[in-house]
DNA sequence: ATCCCATGCAA
DNA sequence: TATTGCATGGGAT
């Protein structure tokens, strides 16, 4: 059998993954999508061909004998961009610690690395493989040198396979011929200029017939379109030339060795380092788990009832218990409150300590709860991912052992509050430099799991001590997931027949616009498809139109805003919006959550969700009950306490305003902010110089929506939009604030300043959020992390004020043992079911726990109501 | 089934 | 071409 070599054309294979994939960042925040790519396709073709050798080419950054021979090649090219470029290096490093073996040679491309290469190798009588994004490689197919070229498309890679046949029936040239077509209709991308008036159809035409272009050359009087003709003999030099830079050299002169590019295992210890840092969590399932994982030794799964009891007895007195709890389908799944049946428990002390308990072998699922529960109240510290999905489980836990837990996802999140899930690998992954196979069976990753909870906190808590985020970890987020465990489990009460009634008449009203809609467009159709909707008022009725997407016209609200007065339809189907919107997603969406038990919705509150620290809220969110408009606000009637209970209501006023007033110390604002009532006003009065009694409504506007733009990250565009007015309005607004406010100038400025020199931005309590954005190569990606760069400190320090502020509240209802409780948290505001007797006293809580949650250099002020419902308590 | 887009709701 | 989120229906794959 013969010996077969796979080339790689490395820059033009790194390109295309590029291209082809989307942006990925590791923790680190180097871009890796461009070798993330380029490996997968490595991969793929390895296994296809089964090589003895493998080399990849790259090019050197310097001029080659085509530039010295013409100064214009490749001069039009674009400079690489700066995400891909840095891949380049570190693609090498890969490489090699893969033993793979590279090669780049100053004055020579990677084409000519790779045409002598294969020339090489085919005289040795071996076959060749090239892999290259360029068809310009297509010139070196042979019957024993194939080109594949692969397309990265959604649903995978396929890869066009060409030897010399499949060029000619593709092309209807050889291989070599291919050359000459080139040098006739040149190559804009490699600036090749060609011959001018001929492009392909007419040089295919040409160099089928005559075969080379000095044959076409002696017949030049004979081509078909006179223009060919003329211009072949007028650019003669310019064709000569065009070939010899179109020509690959097949005969370059560089030293190579085949049997540096013999392969040998390329699943090494220095790749398996490099592919856990870059993140790349399919690949490391290729490396051989054998060896890294020897901890699986100690895996035992314990079915005799001493030997449990002697390992609770052991786990009591460790310093470090990790744990997990398990329902027995073939997955460890996280728990939700309820009923879930479950299956047994993990638990591990030490590398040698790492059991799988399963129920029902002398313990029963609550007496092994019991026990574990037992041994974090005794133990040092006790480990899980994602408390809070276990708390309904550890009954006895809260209060005993609180301050004992400590939740490596939590923990993980603060770390890099970026990535999309902190599942139980990702964190064994990044911080143990653990790989786990998805398909380990049940026990074995129960103990894995366990294990990683035991040998993550120790780690965690010395990468959070590093980060100077310790004491946000140990006093606010760990405590906090005990009180959105409280608001998880109290839910809050909805009527489900006003709800219902609620939806049924906005459904009437729905049926009625739809058919005034449709007669008024002279047609059915789906008002809900912005695709249809925007062809019937835009074609069939030839509205104006302003906006387009990437799809087709805009029907977005403020488009159709501005036609409203003007075509009773639109006015019609913003109706019918918003009534749709109101049925959907609240009054039927809403109502699939409602337990028929308790009648209460169960949201979930998600702590590892958002980049900036707030909290966020599913199934449903119950961040966004409509408030604004009087319809939609109707349906906070249907939230109601139980029987004997009153709703308080208290939302912090302008809290983010007065975040940014003691951040940045600016005396100006912070004064404004110890007179005032109506801040806006105040603004408005000194930036327009007006004296605050004659401050108009609109300067109180227009100071308002600074104040906004501030918080946001301001641009004097996204100024314009807000207030339709024009961009250099916009900007003298900017300019005249921060005259006013020239700590807050200040403040932003070096936000964005701390963002560039250290890559991540940081909260009044020491949260930290990376701005990767602020090194991309595209000028938009870098105004969006400047803006982020501001807004984040902003936005993160109030959420971490309301946060010390809910759990000082939960904290003080329970222990004066209130029947009052915490039900819904809005970013700003905090909703208490209150007992009637309680209300004065709840009242004083929240005050007491929302004024003081920090100590700021302006008064933190809140607004309080109390209702029969959540629309009367705001 | 699953994903993406446009849209719209909240702070 | 203003920050942070989540859910929806339509429509492509």
């Amino acid at each position: 059998m013969m010996s077969k070599i796979v080339l790689i054309d490395g820059h033009s294979i790194l390109n295309r993954a590029f291209f082809g994939l989307p942006d990925l960042t590791n923790a680190e925040g180097l871009h890796t999508n461009a070798i993330y790519g380029f490996l997968n396709i490595m991969f793929k073709i390895l296994e296809e061909e089964k090589p003895e050798y493998l080399t990849v080419a790259f090019d050197v950054h310097a001029p080659t004998f085509r530039h010295k021979m013409f100064e214009a090649y490749k001069g039009t090219r674009k400079p690489m961009a700066e995400e891909l470029r840095q891949q380049v290096p570190l693609m090498k490093e890969v490489l090699h610690a893969m033993g793979i073996r590279t090669i780049e040679q100053e004055g020579l491309e990677a084409d000519d690395l790779l045409g002598t290469l294969s020339k090489r190798c085919e005289r040795m009588g071996m076959e060749v493989v090239i892999i290259s994004g360029d068809r310009d490689l297509l010139q070196l197919a042979t019957d024993h040198v194939e080109i594949r070229i692969p397309k990265t498309k959604r649903t995978g890679t396929e890869i066009e396979n060409y030897y010399a046949v499949d060029v000619k029936e593709k092309y209807q040239v050889t291989p070599t011929e291919f050359i000459d077509v080139k040098a006739l209709m040149g190559d804009t991308s490699d600036n090749i200029p060609g011959v001018p008036g001929v492009g392909e159809k007419t040089a295919t035409k040409i160099i089928v017939e005559y075969g080379s272009i000095e044959n076409a050359y002696k017949h030049a009087s004979e081509l078909k379109p006179p223009r060919a003709s003329k211009n072949l003999v007028e650019y003669w030099d310019q064709a000569q030339m065009s070939k010899v830079l179109a020509a690959i050299d097949v005969d370059a002169d560089f030293a190579y060795e085949l049997e540096e590019a013999k392969l040998g295992n390329l699943y090494t210890e220095e790749a398996y380092v490099y592919f856990q840092r870059l993140q790349f969590k399919n690949l490391l399932n290729r490396f051989d788990v054998q060896s890294e994982n020897s901890i699986e030794d100690a895996f035992v799964i314990v079915v005799g009832k001493e030997e449990i009891q002697k390992i609770f007895a052991e786990a009591e007195k460790a310093q470090t218990v990790g744990a997990v709890l398990y329902k027995d389908t073939r997955n460890v799944l996280p728990l939700f409150a309820g009923n879930a049946e479950i299956g047994g428990i993990g638990i591990s002390f030490g590398k040698e300590k790492v059991y799988c308990i399963p129920a029902g072998n002398g313990y029963s699922m609550e007496e092994l709860l019991e026990a574990l529960v037992h041994v974090a109240k005794h133990a040092g510290r006790f480990v899980v991912f994602d408390l809070k999905s276990s708390l309904p489980y550890l009954k006895g836990l809260e209060g005993a052992a609180e301050e004992k837990c400590f939740d490596s996802i939590v923990a993980a999140y603060l770390l890099n509050p970026l990535k999309n899930d902190y599942g139980f690998e990702d964190v064994a992954q990044e911080h143990l430099g653990l790989m786990i196979d998805p398909k380990t069976e049940l026990e074995k990753m129960v103990c894995y799991e366990a294990y990683a909870a035991f040998a993550s906190s120790e780690v965690l808590e010395e990468k959070l001590k590093k980060e100077e985020m310790w004491k946000l970890f140990t006093e606010i987020e760990m405590p906090l997931v005990f009180t959105l465990f409280h608001m998880e489990q109290n839910g809050v009460r909805v009527e489900a027949e006003e709800l219902k009634s609620y939806g049924e008449q906005l459904g009437g009203k729905i049926v009625q616009l739809e058919k005034e809609i449709y007669e008024l467009a002279g047609e059915e159709f789906n008002i809900n498809s912005p695709k249809q909707l925007g062809v019937v008022l835009f074609e069939h009725l030839s509205l104006p139109n302003g906006k387009k997407t990437k799809t087709g016209y805009s029907t977005a609200a403020d488009v159709l805003d501005k036609l409203a007065p003007d075509y009773p339809i639109v006015a019609k189907i913003l109706e019918y919006r918003q009534l749709a919107k109101l049925k959907s997603t609240y009054a039927d969406g809403l109502a699939v959550f409602i337990h028929e038990d308790d009648h209460r919705i169960h949201g979930k509150f998600n702590q590892t969700v958002t980049a900036t620290g707030r909290i966020s809220s599913t199934e449903p969110n119950l961040q966004n009950i409509p408030a604004r408009v009087e319809l939609g606000r109707l349906i906070r009637k249907v939230f109601v306490p139980e029987a004997g209970y009153v709703f308080v209501d208290a939302d912090y006023s302008q809290i983010e305003l007065r975040v940014l007033a003691h951040c940045s110390g600016d005396a100006a604002l912070i004064e404004a902010y110890r007179e005032a009532k109506d801040i806006h006003r105040i603004t408005a009065s000194q930036v327009f110089h007006t004296p605050f009694d004659e401050v108009t409504d609109l300067q109180r506007r227009n100071a308002k929506a600074v104040n906004f733009g501030i918080v946001y990250g301001i641009s004097s565009f996204g100024l314009s939009q807000d207030l339709s007015i024009t961009r250099k309005e916009a900007a003298e607004y900017i300019d005249r604030y921060f005259e006013t406010y020239p700590g807050i100038k200040k403040f932003l400025d070096d936000a964005v300043a701390h963002a560039k020199e250290q890559g991540y931005v940081v909260t009044l309590f020491g949260r930290r959020r990376p701005v990767p954005e602020l090194s991309s190569s595209n000028f938009m990606q870098r105004q969006f992390g400047e803006r982020v760069a501001m807004n984040s400190p902003i936005q993160g320090t109030a959420a971490d004020i309301m946060k010390i502020a809910m759990i000082a509240v939960d904290k003080e209802l329970r222990m004066r043992n209130m029947k009052s409780r915490l039900v819904l948290q809005v970013h700003d505001e905090l909703l208490i079911e209150t007992w009637k007797e309680e209300e004065e006293e709840v009242r004083e809580i929240l005050k007491e726990g929302m004024m003081h949650a920090a100590d700021l250099s302006v008064p933190l002020e809140i607004d309080m109501h109390s209702g029969k419902n959540w629309y009367e308590a705001k």
